[in-house]
DNA sequence: CTACCTTACGAAGGACGTAATTATT
DNA sequence: AATAATTACGTCCTTCGTAAGGTAG
């Protein structure tokens, strides 16, 4: 199972296609058939159907633990790559939607502390941005998501640690003058045949609310795929239906009460936790430091 | 990167010898030290100091992601592999310490189901048996551990789901007629100046309790290798110090007043969630079907 | 001096591209 | 017929072992 046919493979589910992955991969369609070839042979069974091409049951499997190999293959390449590299002088940045504002903070921070250091920041979606920061596509990220408190987030899979976190109530968003409105100590529970917005990319999925609150339903009456904050609230304000924000986010919004599901920001640095031979002074560990203390001042 | 590679260098880390991972994993010593050459070259930086063999910094980052990148291929193929194959009509079983009894009844019921089923039961170390499970050496696990009411056990990062949980009250051992034994309403943290006993291989090590009681302290009086739970609870007796287990498992022992904390089992199945292909009869999903009966029985 | 890692070199195997072949729509 | 995957085959590159060469203790 050599790491560049899994890529391959990963490739030619994701186009459907053995030329089009050819083409991205800048392989011939013959060697993407080869490199699919040998993998079948490897494990014994047809993974991809063709005409049309798509992954057969063990085939899905396979992609399963493909996308995880591969992430953490760029994982270990770059942070062995730090260890000998020089700390940068420039950060480039992640967020999520609903982490904007504390990342502001925590960037007027950083600055603070060294002018000029951050150089870019990217927002995109959470589980993308884990992927970034482990695979060294950028610095660090301030990522958002929904749990029980104390909890870290169900973040991919990617070895990093967790470099920081802070904690904060929910809220249900609700259009101004809302009948539930008044309702207070409302529970998630009470909720679920509710008319609810599906925003995964800006708040925890209607699937994953539901586990969360261990609940049935939540059943989507609309599904939002931006990762504009303002946008769904303004969903919400047109009475589109519900969602859950952080307290802090929503205009018009009813606090939970759901001691067991807070709102949690984490600080995702790259590079691994600490330096094991006592210098301290290492590249990554600069960063780190700075970083840290930005997002303890942003939340604190 | 080729994993051949990886898998020599951390046998090489392993045995802190090139000729012994060679001869570990039938190559020439030439190989070996071509392989280790190979990643050198490819990362550009030494990862091994040589005389005596030891991991460079960046040799350690590497082997972080090495085992974990190395386990996620066998449990691909495992997966894969699954889908395929019969129906085992003998099932290994692993088991931790303190599941034991859980895990006892787990099999009885399987038994009752179909008769001679269960043919092996390994108890091992809780990470040991994760990666067992998940890489198809055995069929199906009953772990424990300790953590906050509804999470689930750290394991490691293997991508195998969790088929079925259950939770129990969290108890200090400690010998009958100790002082403590009549205060009622412990906390752990009123606890963290106290004589522990580290039990990693039975139960939380000092250093995680400390984590999930977010208590500085823990310092360990002794430290106990063993798996064996009476083992442990004999030197509790003998006034070496205390411990965390199910209360369940205690002799004499006080509650612990600590909602956020709990002794969680968790059944882990070998093979991927559900068949998505309408038909659910496939093989993987009988033996989750009768270990995910059995269990609820176990703990219902 | 000696145990052990590295380098040189040749043989075997594997991967890739070109081009011809087969299969599906 | 046209589009798209597979097979055949030659070339080149990679990997492994043998054997000679360093090197640290």
């Amino acid at each position: 199972m050599d790491p560049r046919f899994l890529r391959t493979f990963a490739a030619v589910v994701r186009l459907a296609s053995f030329s089009a992955a050819a083409r991205e991969l800048g392989y011939t369609q013959s060697a993407v058939s080869q490199h699919v070839a040998a993998l079948e042979a490897d494990l014994g069974t047809t993974l991809l159907h063709r005409r049309p091409v798509a992954p057969t049951e063990a085939g899905t499997r396979l992609l399963e633990h493909a996308g995880a190999i591969l992430v953490r293959l760029d994982a270990a390449r770059a942070d062995v790559m730090r260890v000998s590299a020089e700390p940068p002088d420039r950060l480039a940045l992640g967020v999520t939607p609903l982490s904007a504002a504390v990342a502001a903070r925590a960037i007027a921070a950083a600055r603070e502390a060294l002018p000029a250091i951050v150089a870019t920041v990217r927002v995109a979606e959470r589980d993308a941005i884990a992927v970034a920061v482990a695979t060294g596509e950028i610095d660090a990220a301030v990522v958002d998501g929904i749990a029980a408190p104390g909890d870290p987030l169900r973040l991919p899979e990617t070895g990093l640690p967790l470099a920081d976190a802070a904690e904060e109530p929910l809220a249900v968003a609700m259009p101004a003058g809302h009948p539930l409105a008044d309702a207070g100590g409302l529970r998630l529970e009470d909720l679920v045949d509710a008319r609810w917005i599906d925003a995964p990319g800006v708040t925890a999925p209607l699937a994953a609310l539901a586990m969360l609150a261990r609940a049935e339903g939540f059943r989507p009456a609309l599904r939002y795929e931006g990762l504009d904050v303002a946008g769904l609230v303004a969903l919400v304000e047109a009475a589109q239906g519900l969602t859950v924000l952080p307290a802090r986010a929503v205009p018009h919004g009813v606090p939970v009460a759901e001691p067991r599901l807070v709102h949690r920001t984490e600080l995702l640095v790259a590079g691994t936790a600490v330096s094991a031979d006592g210098g301290g002074e290492e590249p990554a560990g600069r960063i780190r430091a700075l970083m840290t203390d930005a997002f303890a001042r942003a939340v604190g």
